[in-house]
DNA sequence: TATGAATGAGTTTTCATTCAT
DNA sequence: AATGAATGAAAACTCATTCAT
């Protein structure tokens, strides 16, 4: 086994570990024991516990995000580009709805970390300007209302994504996440659409 | 200067340190230098760490989130109702913006401290019961789309503040809180209505 | 006991245990033992290993050289105070022959020490200069050669002391200790002097 | 490249290595890295670490002390060979001067070191009991006083290029190495001379 | 009420050495 | 001969909490 391919079973093991016990309650040792290997074994791959837990971000980031290729589809309309955008990765964000607590832990040490604070904001960054994109289209094409604002709309329908799967760890059982989630975006898509 | 006093002086220390560090790097040494008074005199008024974090999150709750008044307002529409809601307390969720990296972190530490999971909990379930309400009467009213789902949009409501206050802690100079969520949140408002 | 005196049993537990096993090879647990305190007690003490250490060399320091008074005696001439000099801490420079392994341990770590460096070398230049005063005097009065370097006898005599003890780690059972310091020191005098 | 020159080569690497860090700072690993090979190519050569420290040692004892060769010229007075020998090794003393920090770090962890130990003895008493032969020889020549003590002669011979060597270390501005010990040799040579 | 020295189990990290390739 | 991933015992250090004063 080379060295990178250790580096990334190290990682899926930590990440198993980070979704049982969280970042906080996260342990070294957990994560060496996870991995199968020894400690050495582990810090010979991440030269320390930060540096493990910024991996395990990257390789998350990668895998679950990578994925989602926003293209810009000039033939559909802007609003059926949007509904087809939230629709299609239902399963996608059932998936991320087990990452949720994961998400946020990283978040809440992100102001502490400089590189969490930069890969999540250039993740961020990049949704963010591609949905602007095709609301700008919608605009353009009368589909939707002149006064809407891009990135106000834009921020709104990536927020209630996370917003709702917040609600999903402080209430489980009150939240049907995605499906929450799709429907308060729908509704936003539709509350600038001109019908 | 009273015990409850010196409480509150504590807190308040703690709340400044917390902002500063965060709550996974904030230490019982921190929350006792920046009080002023020693270790001791801290443990006399809080019986542990979560204790102390416990009351910083009961004082937090108290000092931003009990001035809402949710009140159903039978004589206005159910379109007012939220209107009002949503544009009334902007100054107040600007202050709350400046404190969306702390709830963040609560948020984080709650499946592993109980007590916060429950506050957390009830506040929000208080709130979403609420708006629950104020769109169902809207239904009836014929207002809202019969159609519209009430736990999925008041989810959404309260999810996009969420949602666009983290986008603040992610992205900070792409995004205009309060009023990004405000204007998403009026445009899922409108998404429902009918015209 | 207070913090200080609580500093020094510290400090004087650490000496027995450098004097037994040597810098290299003792651990902080070493001294945690010798203390009698637990690890976190004589961490409250000591922010850290290094920090004992470099405590240990003021402490050692204060202790062992504080004592030599080297007062300028004008009535005595230049050769009697150098010959008082050398022959008066007989008794402390064998009790210093205990602490040579010490001293040079510390010294082989103070390249790399910078307060360790700082504090040796004020010591070294005061003893120095002082030692250069009395030379000097014995040059003005005619005691000694014209030609003789104040500043190169000085070092010389300081380096008996240090090279002899030096030779007694590598050698003990050849060298008597501090004998043949104080002895070749008296011919190096004697070699100066106008006969 | 042959075995033993890759041996030398280690070695070398290593010296660059002791010089920049100290014994005690050192590890296996920097002086792997400064080698250029693997860490299992240095095990090939060396055993162990303490293994590659004496082949340190030796190459170093080799390298320069070899050059000193002390022979006894009976054609000569006692005088004019110890007046040769101090003024003779002025450039090696120069150099030397630049490892005496390698060397004090070697004595430190000696007494840790048995064969370190054994190496620096027999040097030192090859050495010590040559000059104890030539000042033997000038007090039956007349030319030294006959209340001389050869050995503490010898070891304030020695010991005075140490010690001064040492004060290089603490107070380098202040000290001109090698001609202090020169020169405060040279004044005890002449404490113990028949004039 | 308040102090701050002390506790000690728990955590991260180090590093000489081994060994399969 | 050489590589470098892996080992694991041992080291330094942390920190919530206690308790004598």
């Amino acid at each position: 086994m080379n060295s990178d391919e250790r580096r990334q079973k190290i990682l899926n093991a930590a990440i198993e570990v980070l979704l049982e016990k969280g970042v906080a309650a996260s342990r070294m040792n957990d994560f060496v024991e996870a991995s199968g290997l020894s400690k050495g074994g582990v810090y010979h791959h991440f030269d320390s516990k930060e540096d493990l837990l910024i991996g395990v971000l990257e390789h998350f980031l990668n895998e679950h995000f990578a994925m989602i290729q926003l293209e810009l589809e000039p033939d559909r309309s802007a609003y059926e580009q949007l509904d087809r955008l939230l629709h299609a990765h239902e399963s996608m964000m059932l998936e991320l709805g087990k990452y949720i607590q994961l998400f946020i832990d990283f978040l809440s040490h992100s102001p502490f970390l400089p590189r969490f604070q930069e890969m999540m904001r250039k993740q961020y960054e990049m949704f963010h300007s591609q949905l602007v994109c095709i609301i700008r289209l919608g605009i353009q094409r009368k589909e939707f209302l002149p006064s809407t604002n891009p990135e106000a709309i834009a921020a709104g329908l990536m927020g209630v994504f996370d917003g709702v799967s917040i609600a999903l760890m402080i209430s489980p059982e009150k939240i049907d996440f995605p499906n929450f989630a799709i429907e308060s975006a729908m509704a936003m898509v539709n509350g600038i659409r001109i019908s």
